[in-house]
Order: C-alpha cells, then sequence, then structure tokens
DNA sequence: GTTCCGCATGAATCGATAG
DNA sequence: ACTATCGATTCATGCGGAA
C-alpha cells in the first residue's frame, strides 16, 4: 500500500475546505502564536487571536475522523507584564464549537531559550491541548510505554505473600496492589508530561519543534496507513515523521517557499489524480497527491 | 525579632476579615480541590467552585501588600472524559476581581497516583498560578539559583541507563551538549518548572505537599520578617517552613484538629495581646499570637 | 553506623452495577 | 434516565526494620 503526502499552499481557513469530512486520524500543529506585532510572518494580535483559530478549527473538527485526535501545540505570550489569556479562551470556544478538551499535556523542553528577566524565570513548558470528537478515540498505549525506573529490579527479587494476592489498602482509598502482575513487565506506562529538548538546528523556520514530539503522538494515536494532518506545516516536520513512519500526511502552509522546500525534501514524486465530486464544495482546485 | 505565628480556626472567607490591608507579603496554598476531600473539606462541587472561590481571592487580594506575591497550588480534575474548565474560568474572573495572573509555574510530581485507563495516561503535573497586585512586585531570584556544581553531581550519580532511555537524551545533542554550559558557571536561575516528588508518608493529612515547595516561593519572594499567609493550612506545611526560615506565618483552617496539631507541631507559646482598633471591623475576635 | 529491602500509600479515573 | 457507590488498574517514594 502506497504512502501519500498531499501538501496545500495557502492559508488553512481556505484549504483546508477542500479535505472531505471525517477523513483524517490526527491532526498535529503548531500554529504561529500570538504576536504583538501584526504585520510578521503569521502574527495575529492576541486580541484576534481566537476568532482566528476557530475559523481553523471549525474545518478541523469536520475533517477529523470521529475517533481521532487533534493536538495542538500553544503557548501564551507575556503581555505587559501577565500571561495572556488567550489560550484559555480559545479552550472555552472550542467546547462551545464542539470539541472536548480531552486532556492537556505538558512538553517540558529541557533546554530552553536562555535568558533573564526581573520579574520571571525561563520558560521551559508548553501545552499540549488534546482535544477530540468523542470520548472514545483511537488510543495504542502501548506503543509509547517507557522503561520502568530502578527500584522495580530490588523490589522485584522477591515477593512476599502479601504480594502475591491482591491486597487492599485499609483506609478505603479502595486501591490495592498485586505486585506479582509485574512480574515479566519491563516498561510502564507514560505519564502525560513529556520530557523532550527542542530542536536546536533552525530548518530556516522559527518555530523550534523536535521530531520526537510528533513521533510521539503518531504513535500513540495512528496505525500505519493513518492520515496525519498539520494545517500549519512549516518546515515540515510532522510530515516527514509522518513519512518515515508509515502514515499518510497532509500539510497547509500559507509561505510557498516552505512547501517547496517540503517536496524537495521528502523526494516527492506529483501524481494527478482524478477527484471524485463532493458535496462540500463544488468548485475546487485539483488535489496534488504525492507519492514516495 | 521575634518570628510570630497566628492560627485562626475557621472558614478562610471570614477568617481573613481579621487581618489588615495590605499586610502579608506572600499567600501559598492550596485549597481543596473540586469535588476531592469529600470527607475532610466536604468538596466543592466544579460549577459552584469558582464563586466558591472569588469570595475568598477578594479578601487575599485585600490583604495582601501591594508587591507581594499570591501562588495557588490548583489542578482540574476529569469529568466525562474532559478536564473540567473551573480553573481556567477562576483565572479570568480573579483578572476581573483586579489581580494580575504573572504566571503559571508546573509541579511536575514524579511519583504521582498510579493507575490505568483506555484514553489517559497518568496525570503527572500540577498548576501553581502566580497573582499579583502590581507589576512591581518583589522577587529575590538569587535565593533560589541553583548551585551548579552540586546538581551536576547529583544529576550525575542518578543518571541510570533508564533516566538515559526515558529522558531519550541523545548524546551531543540533549544532555551531553548541557554539561559544556555547565562548565563555566557556578550557579543557574531555575524555570518555570519544577521538579518535586509528592511525600506520600502520613502526616494525618491526606495532602501530599513536599517542604520544598513552599520553601521555594518563600525563599523566592519573601525576606526574613516577612509575613506567609495560607488560608488553607492543612497540616501546615506552608507554616512550619516559613518558621524555620525566620518569616512570620498567618495560617487558616477550619478544622479545628488540624489548627490544634499544627500548634502542637510548632512547639507555640500563646501570648495575648492588645489590639489595636481597626475600621475594617469593630467587633472581632481576640487575635492569638503565637510566638516560638 | 550505614546500606538494603519490604511495604503502605497516595488531590486518579473508568466502567459496571446498584438504587 | 440519572446519580451513587464499587471494583479494577498502577508506580515511585520514604519509612522503618533488618542485615
Amino acid at each position: 500500500m502506497e504512502i501519500t503526502t498531499e501538501i496545500y499552499t495557502g492559508d488553512s481557513k481556505e484549504q483546508l475546505k477542500q479535505l472531505p469530512n471525517n477523513s483524517v486520524d490526527l491532526i498535529v500543529t503548531s500554529p504561529p502564536y500570538a504576536d504583538q506585532r501584526k504585520y510578521t510572518y503569521g502574527g495575529i494580535h492576541h486580541d484576534k487571536y481566537v476568532d482566528w483559530f476557530l475559523l481553523i478549527s471549525e474545518q478541523l473538527l469536520r475533517v477529523l475522523n470521529p475517533t481521532g485526535t487533534f493536538i495542538l501545540n500553544i503557548k501564551e505570550k507575556v503581555v505587559e507584564g501577565e500571561r495572556s489569556t488567550y489560550v484559555m479562551e480559545l479552550i472555552l470556544e472550542m467546547r462551545k464549537q464542539g470539541w472536548l478538551w480531552t486532556e492537556e499535556f505538558i512538553w517540558h523542553k529541557k533546554n530552553c531559550y536562555p535568558g533573564k528577566w526581573p520579574n520571571r524565570f525561563r520558560d521551559a513548558w508548553e501545552r499540549l491541548l488534546q482535544f477530540n470528537k468523542n470520548r472514545k478515540f483511537h488510543m495504542y498505549q502501548e506503543e509509547v510505554m517507557v522503561p520502568m525506573g530502578e527500584w522495580v529490579n530490588a523490589r522485584l527479587k522477591n515477593l512476599s505473600e502479601t504480594d502475591k494476592t491482591r491486597d487492599n489498602s485499609k483506609v478505603g482509598s479502595g486501591f490495592g496492589k498485586n505486585i506479582s502482575n509485574w512480574l515479566n513487565r519491563d516498561k510502564a506506562y507514560p505519564t502525560n508530561v513529556l520530557h523532550l529538548a527542542t530542536e536546536c538546528n533552525n530548518k530556516n523556520h522559527s518555530a523550534a519543534f523536535p521530531e520526537e514530539l510528533p513521533e510521539w503522538f503518531i504513535k500513540l494515536f495512528t496505525k500505519e496507513n493513518d492520515t496525519v494532518l498539520d494545517p500549519f506545516m512549516g518546515s515540515g516536520t510532522t510530515l516527514s515523521v509522518a513519512n518515515r513512519m508509515k502514515r499518510n500526511s497532509i500539510g497547509i502552509d500559507i509561505i510557498p517557499e516552505y512547501c517547496e522546500m517540503v517536496k524537495k525534501q521528502l523526494n516527492l514524486v506529483e501524481s494527478y489524480l482524478f477527484e471524485p465530486k463532493e458535496e462540500y464544495e463544488t468548485i475546487k482546485p485539483k488535489r496534488r497527491i504525492f507519492v514516495r
């Protein structure tokens, strides 16, 4: 089975209209953060950010498979000494739009940007907001298991009798233990805090997005031949990881140079296809499918 | 100069009225979270939580010194498959009340609650929200600098093989790279991510609040003889740390047993004082000042 | 005195079952 | 239908007793 990559050049809000309903299994993206400077690349003023993003998230809600997941990497800036509130407002508005705010992962950036301010420390974390369409969605937890802590080596050498049978806690916390379940287990499930370094080498793109980040979520929320979408593709990290992991991918970016760069980087071969007619749009540009 | 400790038994909303305006330099507290601690504090429903807390934060705003800081430890729980939004709503409302939302620190709990669920990982972090009255506030950054040498030694000692795998650090890009930075410096400023374990030893109080947490904020935001307030004292961790660090402290709790326990623990000597008359309340109970 | 090892415990969450 | 309670799952830590 062939793995395809589609790249659209233009405004995400418009380009997304070309995608069919329920056709994407995972959306991972890091949109341009709100910025006080209005006219830089992607810099949307924080007052307008929520309205701007809601038009995009509306389309994302449409194209996402009901069992799929949307991961939004975002962090509020400091405005006049305060953390801006647009991320919180966005979450509240997206819920009204129909999204479920399932979870908030923390990306702990181990080597965050250096700097010093009189009343503030370095910002070493970002939000990874998980949104879903339904309470039931696909999650392949085993794919991202991590080695257990050291303690388990010592712990499992000798099992006492209470270890072997379930031993209920006395204080009514409803929590007991059954250590024997841990035999033959060398891995544990991770938590909702991710420890990753930021990418040091900038790839001609301002956003530093380590490959491990989309990789982790692609492993967790998709299987091979699923489709991954990044509506703010940038340098194409999400797409190249998806490609390597045998997932179909779709990228959108407003800057033609990035689109060209990503195509070149992925060694894509363009193939024109006959498109089935869909109701959601009568006239649409030809979809450009790339096959590696 | 003597260090004093005051303990008030009762509802924070009411007890706080006894404190003068602008008299506290730091508030550090961990209130009962919504729907939690039903058997000790009664458990506030998440729909009522914001209104309930606003009456308290209104008083906190009054008693806090204009150069002081309020640190609020809180985390939303899952309700019907979604993260509850009451914390975000609380932040938005507190800003309307006059608070500045200056920063959000992350407390990464290394030993978080275990468990496995089909669509969710363990929750390993909590919010430490920083609020201020003014953009200018006291912050003694040097007090919490991390000594590089010690930290390097401790880190290297604990750097087991599983640590390396878990951190997914690649030689030369992540961990190794930072080592070269450490060579030329004695101390470094911390970031806004705190790595602490919860305390699971029983102190007759269910909250796992490690001493390092209030200690860090007391160092950062106060100096000796300043006053620290915890309106949800619980087992008194904040007070005992403040006492040890030569800060005056004030604790409030609705449960008499906790108040008695804290007094006993701190070996406090009660001394009745003549109170100056204040305008904000004509009749008020005698303040109980404890001196160690 | 150290170091080692056994063990209870925790701001949790989901789904099934009971009222 | 809707709420309340219950059982099942899980892992890192610090304490205390033992070696």
